[in-house]
DNA sequence: CTCTGCTACCTCGGTATCCGATGTATCGAT
DNA sequence: ATCGATACATCGGATACCGAGGTAGCAGAG
């Protein structure tokens, strides 16, 4: 493991997360934790906590739309599909991480040593 | 400008923004703000409402030394100096961000199109 | 058959830290 | 004297994280 992330620095970015992971497809909430801990090689794992809030968000602000569905095993699941609506989000959010992250790696990278 | 940023992306950076701007040499909080702007073409630019409790903070815990000095013209300035627990912190922060931006570029670019 | 553990959802309180507004004060220029 | 720029500071409101706790279904162990 790579020194543990503070939980400042993640503000912002759970939606971003998410968003992306779906883009890809229907996942249902804990697969969407799964996924993200995959994709960040294990550096991300939102929190439950953090992770239904975001979900329910971004389903009343319409960039995803939800379903229930039984399992063969265990409790119902919720599915999520983003909408076209969220994939505008992603592209938007996508665009701001990249600024963001280039005007950081500027500042603090840029005139080290 | 590049869009905007959303403060929430900001939680969290403002004490590696102001570990590395001091790091070059004492500065008082007004000009803390202006370097940092400079150095981040323009991105950030930090409210004082957010640069002086960061300022109080780092000072709290021994990563800043603090000296009123006065002006030519205009009130007295209130100098920053980096201390050698302030230099660890600054190297721990940017080691912090680097893992932290790694894992986000994995996440969000690593399976695009 | 109850207990434990895994899956899966959800909510709540505490905390950190941002922004914008507001306040104080000094100084030069109008 | 009033105004604007500099410079420090504090405060309330908002956001969104974490950890802890709660409900529930199903499977395997004792």
């Amino acid at each position: 493991m790579p020194g543990k992330i503070r939980a400042q620095l993640l503000k912002g970015t759970t939606t971003l997360l998410v968003l992306t992971v779906l883009r890809d497809g229907e996942l249902y909430g804990y697969e969407i934790a799964q996924r993200i801990r995959e994709k960040s090689g294990g550096a991300f794992i939102p929190s439950e906590g953090a992770l239904y809030p975001a979900l329910h968000a971004l389903e009343a602000d319409g960039a995803l739309e939800a379903s229930w569905r039984e399992s063969d095993r265990g409790p119902r699941r919720r599915y999520y599909k983003i909408t076209t609506s969220g994939v505008r989000m992603l592209e938007e959010h996508a665009q701001e991480w990249a600024s963001f992250s280039l005007a950081m790696g500027q500042a603090v990278g840029g005139a080290d040593r």
